[in-house]
DNA sequence: CATGAATGAGCCTTCATTCAT
DNA sequence: GATGAATGAAGGCTCATTCAT
């Protein structure tokens, strides 16, 4: 029985990927990353085939990561407002307090090295979010569009108020209040 | 900065990026760029001193240039939601009839390469965007939030809106209302 | 040397090894061979010290494979032109049904990872061989020749001529029979 | 006007490549080509795209090379013995005077980085040694043979005489003569 | 002994930048 | 100024070999 795969050491080249590409972008060299994970430059391709691969991995991860944020500890009974209240706070909390896989994410994001059926499989774990924002959206002048559009839109809000609150920080609770009101008002709250 | 001879020459080399940028991301090489314009290998390098000193000019000229597709035409009397729905019109026109200069834009953001000095220049570049903006949420439920606060998150709802165009553009005139009565509604419209 | 336990598993690798090397080169990893064979990659090392030790004992295998062909069934009492008839006949079939062999053999013969050592000892596998030759080119213009280079000069020709039976194969059988007259013909037949 | 691609360096190039395939075979590194020929190292890729690139082109050079060598200064008139004399003597000095170059032709023969259509065009550069060989073989036992297998089995035979003449260069004119003859008596003379 | 993960040197190739012409 | 050849530092990836299990 030969050393067995470490799960360890993957997820050490994975939050090291994910730190290197936040602070370098997609450009950083596997050495660095391999490096940064205390792994040997050539270790790192026994746990993936190629940069790229990595690369699809580390989005997935991110994104299910940042997605399970959003989701967690959610109050059953609640109401739409409530629900999407919590997501939107659990999702500030992950990307304020980890902003290295916010900015990795982002950098996966516009990458032309992601696949399409990473984004697909991605968006698929997603699917808590959506049904929060379905719920929210309901019967508002949004009921109508696509829910996929009322993602992006909720998403790219959330973006921009994250942003604005990493800038300013004194006032996050702020922003973040504003953002959500602001949220609440395009679901016609 | 001496001035060389052909602005003809830069701007080519300006457009080339683009499409370059667009296309192949800022992986790109510069002999690629330089191809695309015409132009020599070492030309390129006589306008702009390295490669990211063009990124940076280009970030600029595209941010300028969507700014400018914003404002054109501004009807000048107009009260606060005309002005602004002309503005938005415009910059979806801008991004949908040109994806080049949008996918560009949308890789040189996120890029480490783009100074602080530079994001700010183009943030300059952007005041008349500001202006309307400000008339926009005047006296609404955003009066008091910090107007850069209210302009990123006016830009991330355009984004998404033109995401959701490109991809679904049957219905492109829609999601373009859409987004913008979204956008009414979070200045409580 | 220590025996390891299993020639089966010894067999295989060698096996293993010549399809390899036929369709890859000497380049082709020692991983690919040990896969082929069935065998881990490490297991490889077991029973070889090195890749260049491998290919050692490979060639000495291929060429005494090569060499038992060529005088398996030599009919005792005949003389000397049907024993080379015989000899010669051999030794096309081999070459042409096993044609992996062959190509494995040629990449082989002009690496500079096969010792010295083992090139004399390849010649010395060959003897049987050797024993015919000399009956063949007995009193004839190349009686006083070396040894040797009759061998090679034969080997040559052989080699030609296989060549081009594998390139025009509906008329191997002519090929075959002309290049062993041509043989004939240098030995003063 | 830029730095013109010189002929020179890249001539240093081919001769690099020939000494060190020669001495380290294929596997051989291009940086060492590279240094061998005083070049830097990506030099050498402005003037072949490839590794395999170079290979073809130094295969082509080499096996022209050898060609010229053995018909240059060809007797006009003279008969086919003669010619076919002066042919092979040509060929024989080339070997043996330049290792080198053989060596490395030698290894190049069996790489499968060599195009098939880099063998059809080294082959169609022989073609002046076809011309001799079919007057050679006229009317004798090989006449009906394929012209390419009396080539190839030329070829052999010389390269066995080759072979032989380098480990036994004290004798090398008595074996080129030994060759010779043996080639002619294929031939039937 | 068998296994296959770990290692790190090494290789081919690319590319921003310089500089001879 | 324009050109494109020259440079050499990286970078992604491979692979023979070792070694923990």
């Amino acid at each position: 029985m030969p050393r067995p795969r470490s799960d360890d050491k993957r997820a050490a080249i994975m939050s090291a990927a994910t730190r290197i590409v936040a602070a370098q972008g997609l450009g950083a060299a596997t050495a660095a990353i391999a490096k940064e994970a205390g792994v040997s430059n050539g270790s790192l391709f026994t746990y993936f085939d190629t940069k790229a691969d990595l690369f699809n991995h580390l989005y997935l991860e991110l994104k299910s990561d940042m997605g399970a944020a959003a989701l967690g500890g959610l109050p059953d009974g609640a109401g739409p407002r409530e629900q999407l209240l919590h997501m939107w706070t659990g999702w500030l909390r992950w990307a304020i307090t980890q902003p290295d896989k916010r900015r990795a994410l982002a950098q996966l994001q516009v990458s032309d090295e992601i696949t399409t059926a990473t984004h697909e499989t991605a968006s698929r774990a997603m699917a808590g979010v959506a049904v929060i924002m379905e719920r929210g959206r309901e019967n508002g002048p949004l009921k109508d569009a696509p829910l996929a559009f009322v993602i992006t839109l909720a998403n790219a809000l959330a973006e921009a108020t994250i942003d604005y609150a990493l800038k300013d920080p004194e006032n996050a609770e702020t922003h973040g209040r504003s953002g959500f009101d602001a949220l609440w008002r395009i679901f016609g709250g």
